[in-house]
DNA sequence: TTGCATGTGAAGATCCTGTGACCAGGCTCG
DNA sequence: CGAGCCTGGTCACAGGATCTTCACATGCAA
C-alpha cells in the first residue's frame, strides 16, 4: 500500500545517502584496514580481487571504483578506458604500487580522476576518493527528485509544491518544506527536528511555529483531500506523517499503536519539556 | 563576439576552448616548465607570486588553480577554504614540496581536488589538473546548440540571442545566459543555483543581482511577445520557466495545475481516488 | 479537576520581490 | 586622450506575501 511505498522509499533514500565503493585489489592487508576505516564511515565497500564486465560494474551504481592495476594484469589499461568512457560519472581511482610518470599519465589520459601510489594511507586514498566524487556530485545534474505520491496527494520537488487531483495545494515554500519532511519518514518527528531541519537553526524555548504552519499545512490538505488525515499529532512528542482516511475508527486505534519496527519507542517516551 | 567572450566563465568557456589558468608560486623553474608546456598545449596561463584575494580570483574566470601552501604562509587552510568555498566550480590542485598525512588530508578536505607533491614533472601536473576540470566539465548540462522554441520565441544558442517574430530581443550576453539555462528545466531553480551556473561561482548572501537581470528579461520578453508569461517566480525559492499565455482566468487555473510533460508520474501509484 | 500541550484565528512584524535610479568599468569613436 | 555609450551590478524604496507572535479555545493526561 501507498503507507509501505513511503516507508520503502525514505529506507532507500537512507540507503541511498552511503556511498558505494568498489575495491579491486587483492592485497588483504590494504583491503583490511580500508574496510575498517569505510565501515566507520558507514560506506558501502564491494571487495573485488579481479576485474569484472563493464555491465557488472553498472549495476552496482558505485559512486567510486578504487583499481590496482597491477591485478588487471595486461589489458588494464583498455579495460579502465572502457569503464571511464561508459560510466563518466564514476569516480576512478587508480591505486597501485610504484609506477612511472608515463604511466600515470597513461592512466589519468585515459580518464582515471587520480592516482595513488602504495602503500598510502587509508585516510589519504579516502581524502583522494572523497575529492573526486565530490567534484563528480557538484556537477550532476541537481539531482532529480522524483515525485511521490502518497494518499491522494502528490509532492513535486522539482516545483517545491503538492498536488491533489492535478491542482496546485498553493502551499508557500515553508509549508512544502515541511511536508516534504514530514512525508519522507513514516516515524514520530520532534519539534525540534521539525523546526532545526527547516529552519536551519536551533528551535527557541517555546516557539509554536512549527504548530501554526501544520495547522496550516491540515487546513490545505483537509480542503484539497477531504477525507483524509495526513498529518497526526502524537501528544508530548511531535507530528508523524502518515496517510489515512478518516473513515472508522479503528484507522484511529491503529494510529495510538506503535506502528515502528525498529527500537523508535524511545522516541515515544513522554519526553517531558523542561 | 567580444561580447560574448567577456561575459562569464562559461561564456568564456564556451567561445574558445582556452583553459585559464592561475598558479600561485615562486619557484621560476617550475613556472618556466610549466608556462611552456602550457603554451604547446594553449592554456592561458597566469603566473601569481602570491596570494590574491578572492575577488581578484573570480575576476580572472578560471578553470583551475595551482597553488603552493608554502607561499601562502600562515592563513593558507583558511584561504584554501575560502577560494574552494567560493569558487566550488574551480578546480585546485595544491602543488607543493614534502608534506605529511596530516597536512594532505586536511587540504583535501578542505576542497582541494589534488595534491601533488614537488618536485613533479609538468606532464604529471597537467595530466592532474586536466583530470580535474574534466571532471567538472564533464556532467555540464549537454549545450543544445539548436535552436529552440518555446511559447513565441526562439532561442538561437549559436546567436547568443533570442528572437520573437523574427525580430532580436536585444538580450546582452548575461540576460542571453539566463533565459537559456532557465528554459532548459522545466522545475523551479533557485536563485543561488542560477547564479552559480551562469556567473560561475557562489552567489553572496543578499545578492539581488539574479532578481535584476530577470526584471530586465521579462521586460524584454513582455516587449517582445506581449501577452506572454515567460518567467514565473516561486516566492521563497526561486524562478520557474514556462511560456503561457496570460490571458483569461482558465489559463491562470491552468498555472495552478500540476504540469505533466512527461510522465514519471507513471512510476509510481496510480492515484486511487476512492 | 488541575496543569500542560495543542488547535485556532487574527494582527503586527518581518521578509521577499519588483522596480527605478544610480554608479563603475570597459569599449568605441572622435 | 576624453566623451559617450553599453553593460553589469548595487542600492533604496514600496507593496505585497509570508512568518511570527499572541491570546484564547480545546483537548489530553494524571
Amino acid at each position: 500500500m501507498l503507507v509501505g511505498y513511503v516507508a520503502g522509499a525514505a529506507a532507500a533514500q537512507r540507503a541511498n545517502n552511503r556511498l558505494r565503493l568498489a575495491v579491486i585489489d587483492r592485497d588483504p592487508g590494504f583491503m583490511q584496514v580500508l574496510s575498517n576505516r569505510l565501515e566507520a564511515l558507514g560506506w558501502n565497500l564491494r571487495g573485488l580481487s579481479s576485474a569484472v564486465t563493464i555491465d557488472a560494474l553498472v549495476s552496482m551504481r558505485l559512486n567510486a571504483l578504487v583499481v590496482d592495476v597491477a591485478v588487471l594484469g595486461p589489458g588494464s589499461w583498455e579495460y579502465l578506458e572502457r569503464v571511464c568512457g561508459r560510466l563518466p560519472g564514476l569516480a576512478v581511482i587508480v591505486c597501485t604500487g610504484p609506477s612511472s610518470v608515463a604511466q600515470r599519465v597513461r592512466g589519468l589520459r585515459l580518464g582515471a580522476d587520480a592516482w595513488m601510489t602504495k602503500p598510502c594511507h587509508a585516510e589519504e586514498l579516502i581524502c583522494v576518493i572523497e575529492a573526486a566524487i565530490r567534484r563528480h556530485r557538484r556537477n550532476e545534474m541537481p539531482r532529480i527528485e522524483e515525485p511521490t505520491s502518497v494518499g491522494q496527494i502528490t509532492i513535486r520537488p522539482d516545483l517545491y509544491q503538492a498536488y491533489a487531483d492535478g491542482a496546485s495545494l498553493e502551499l508557500t515554500a515553508r509549508e512544502f518544506e515541511i511536508l516534504h519532511l514530514l512525508s519522507q519518514s513514516d516515524r514520530v518527528l520532534r519539534r525540534e527536528e521539525i523546526y532545526e531541519r527547516v529552519w536551519g537553526y536551533a528551535m527557541a524555548h517555546g516557539d509554536r511555529s512549527v504548530d501554526v504552519f501544520v495547522r496550516k499545512l491540515r487546513q490545505k490538505l483537509r480542503t484539497a483531500s477531504p477525507g483524509w488525515n495526513y498529518i497526526h499529532t502524537h501528544f508530548g512528542v511531535g507530528y508523524r506523517f502518515a496517510p489515512e482516511p478518516d473513515n472508522g475508527e479503528e484507522q484511529l486505534a491503529d494510529v495510538r499503536q506503535m506502528p515502528t519496527e525498529d527500537g523508535h519507542e524511545a522516541e515515544f517516551a513522554p519526553a517531558p519539556v523542561g
